[in-house]
DNA sequence: CGAGCCGTTGAGGGGATTCAAGCTCAGTGG
DNA sequence: CCACTGAGCTTGAATCCCCTCAACGGCTCG
């Protein structure tokens, strides 16, 4: 983990105004926050930047911080005793992850970097003071948790209920909509769609194929794929009916 | 829906004191709430009781109230375009649902009484007004969010991995959490238990059978049975080596 | 008593897994 | 430079789990 403390009006610090020019301010946590506010909080709060299969923390830890996901893709994943280990959910920019941490709670998954990941650190000792103070904070911060929420319940709908190519249509769509709109996306590797959709490599790697054989997804490898979102809404709804 | 308002003082109502004398008011949204609060507040909520199968709520009605379950199981349903059903989640005593009318949202999902329900029905505008007054509510409401996202979570890693036979014990595990300990359980109908676990009634019918031939559960019909808990664990156990 | 819902069981088919082999590609060291 | 290696991806063949289609029994209720 490299950690950077942010240091708001030191012009020449790499990170400087960084909380102030913070491209997602208008949806982020602090997103409400005046100038004002912001100079109480800049000190406090840290960049930290991930590379993709590092852990941003691990389930159980006793995590003193809550992040906020500026850039890239981060997966949460439990494991069952028997060593089966299964994604649940994705965050991306604008998420708010480890939330756990304000109650004095342990982290209920592991987080992990999908690709680099750009995350601002704010411990949780500053959300309560920011809590305490301000009026709107409580309210901004239960959205970010229904947004969660919200999230993990449309996982069990689509990514975890029909057939596993349904399950990956609607996996990509996902995916298409984490990354630049009409961008290429990030594609995670066979073993890590099988993990998000309960299946075996080989079947990913199966669906996959067929998917770029029917034209809806072109590969870029590594890691990468231009989707034809209309191609793949006409499979999704060909796929109810027929 | 049956509405009944409660007022605490007044000993003749079929519902007096029931906010004080609240069986899940050590675990309940109040329950931190010394009795000047509750004279505040108790005339502003609502008892209500809701027969099995009935909703609560329905997904994106613009909801102005939260509820906390005092008795009972509350299914929460999400359906695709094309007519499929998914239940994506349960809750029961002292858990907080339809949290979303707080953020001045619809409701996200179909919330539907399972077994009889009785709720406390709390209006959106008196938890802001308690939000502002207090300063411990808003940390009950984050905790009573969380709690709701961990079980979303966790029911993506065991409802919705593995094979069938699998998830089905893990669905008797929280049945039997949600019940008395030791008590009998309320068991779904087959088609329930197919739309929790992405399953057909067939399959639902075939694995329950199973089950009850192995001596895990002893139905005791009509929608309930005795569950042996050390035969489900090691039932569990032998799932994952075998 | 017949209608309808729910649960059960059987037979057959299909979709996903398992086991296995071969491929591409980047990194390594001769 | 190129064989060697290992990780990731792909494809094939056989198996198995679950679905589909179907029939039937128990139960409630009009």
């Amino acid at each position: 983990m490299a950690i950077v403390p942010l240091y708001r009006r030191d012009a020449r610090h790499p990170q400087a105004q960084a909380c102030a020019a913070c491209e997602v301010r208008g949806s982020a946590l602090f997103g409400a926050l005046d100038d004002a506010g912001l100079d109480h909080i800049h000190t406090h709060i840290a960049s930290v930047e991930i590379t993709p299969d590092q852990p941003v923390y691990a389930r159980g830890e006793a995590g003193a911080a809550v992040f906020t996901v500026r850039a890239g893709i981060v997966r949460f994943e439990r494991s069952s005793p028997h060593g089966d280990r299964r994604i649940v959910r994705l965050a991306g920019r604008g998420d708010l992850i480890g939330q756990e941490a304000l109650l004095q709670r342990p982290y209920a998954d592991e987080a992990i970097a999908c690709t680099p990941v750009q995350l601002c650190r704010i411990p949780r000792h500053l959300v309560d003071q920011l809590a305490t103070a301000q009026g709107s904070l409580p309210r901004e911060l239960m959205l970010r948790w229904q947004v969660a929420l919200d999230a993990s319940e449309a996982w069990v709908a689509e990514l975890s209920s029909g057939p596993a190519h349904r399950r990956l249509l609607h996996l990509l769509l996902r995916l298409a909509r984490l990354g630049e709109p009409g961008g290429p996306v990030w594609l995670p590797r066979r073993e890590e769609i099988g993990a998000m959709l309960d299946l075996t490599v080989e079947t990913a790697s199966r669906l996959v194929s067929r998917l770029r054989r029917e034209g809806v997804i072109e590969l870029l490898p590594p890691r990468a794929a231009r989707i034809d979102l209309a191609a793949l809404e006409r499979a999704l709804n060909s796929e109810g009916t027929g």
